[in-house]
DNA sequence: GGTAAACTCACCGGAAATAGCGAGTGGGTT
DNA sequence: AACCCACTCGCTATTTCCGGTGAGTTTACC
């Protein structure tokens, strides 16, 4: 088993092709002998992208609805860090329990796990397994592979952004050590007087830093330059 | 084994404060039998936050000297979604090279994994433990042990939140959609002028949204609101 | 030993951002 | 009906940043 789950890996990461990467998601359902495997993000701003085995009737009927407003799975996404099994989440309200009756009847099983993942520039998705099955039996099923999931999911997670934005990952920018500080501290929001007398060096040596920084990121001033430098992980926050 | 780790987990999430925490968190060394494991928050924002079993004299060395600058763990942190072997890195460069010689005096380890771990709000963690021994058992550590890396380091990263930030937990900034606009323009280099055209709002009016956006965020200035919005994914690139 | 790059410092004029004041409309909530 | 909030527009003074040009030292790499 955990042999399969190392080639699955090795699978994600070398996929060509969003097309071939969803037949090999896909192909996670016989290994775990689930009913439903999702990867979807869940950005404020961007393009969704999602990668599910649902019904498509299903699929267009959450997004065209915005289900993800009152899906619990999503909601309890945001404060959460390690995989959560889809019981312990809240169904208590009216509308989360419509919810689930109508992902029932969309073909979601009863039982259901989510891990958020979270990447640079805020970046949030999330994996998760569906299944129908008794409790216990999921209960042993989450026992097994939990750390698995985890693992996974920032698999997908890193597989996608590449094929869908190669442009963030792993930047051919090199920044020196000391452009590197000017665009951290400025993005720490000191301005440049402080950032200077933080790093002992004159004003105008920071703006030279800043200066050449900008140019190599071939940004139109600092707060582009911090951000390009931001969204390809040159620095954080 | 998993079963200790499991329990490992379950101690680390009912922790009631830092010091058991750090002893928690210490135990691990015995549980894989190696011998350094370490937590270190990456923001530049926030109190930094280190849990180590590193010498004191190392760690202060490395804090007084900005090692951070320089240390390919670190710097390779940002780009990578999942556990990496320190030995993957790039090690060729002057600097990197010094730099791993003196961590070995330091008492750290030839080999060692770190996970970064990311949580809301930009938050930037790392989760490494290090040893010493041949490659080969040190990839036999590795395969066996993958998955729970990530796992463990969002477990402890996780408890430090809830210990260190309680006030954190469950708050989020929510921007209105002209905020948003504003903020995604001007990250993408847009000054004022450009961003107000594009908006087919007066410079004035997008003033307005900058500044509540800033209020929101709690940001100093405008490349500080762009940059935690970034973080916060509130916008993207 | 030469070249390239990083690091340090300086001046100036024009452009942009910040801080403070103000006003009015419309939509949703209580 | 009162309130809050998002959205729109305006003025002024001060601070900060940008773009261009300059030059010197040290360190790294052929």
């Amino acid at each position: 088993m955990q042999n399969q789950i190392e080639t699955f890996l090795e699978r994600v990461e070398h996929c060509k092709s969003l097309v071939e990467l969803n037949a090999v998601v896909a192909g996670l359902r016989d290994i775990f002998q689930v009913n439903h495997v999702v990867y979807h993000s869940v950005n404020s701003t961007g393009e969704p992208y999602a990668l599910a085995t649902y019904d498509q009737q299903w699929a267009e009927y959450y997004e065209s609805e915005a289900l993800y407003r009152v899906d619990p799975v999503v909601l309890g996404a945001f404060q959460r860090f390690h995989p959560y099994n889809w019981k312990s989440l809240d169904w208590e309200k009216k509308t989360a329990r419509q919810f689930f009756q109508e992902a029932q009847d969309g073909g979601v099983g009863n039982q259901g796990v989510s891990v958020p993942v979270r990447g640079p520039n805020g970046e949030f998705a999330l994996f998760s397994i569906s299944h129908t099955c008794s409790d216990e039996a999921w209960a042993r099923f989450l026992s097994a592979h939990m750390p698995n999931f985890l693992l996974i999911g920032h698999y997908i997670h890193a597989s996608i952004r590449a094929l869908e934005f190669p442009e963030t990952v792993g930047s051919y920018v090199v920044l020196s050590p000391r452009e590197t500080d000017a665009l951290r501290l400025l993005g720490a929001g000191l301005n440049r007087g402080r950032a200077a007398e933080q790093l002992k060096i004159s004003e105008h040596t920071l703006r030279v830093y800043i200066e050449s920084a900008r140019s190599k990121l071939n940004a139109s001033n600092t707060t582009h330059a911090v951000a390009k430098a931001l969204a390809q992980g040159l620095i954080n926050i």
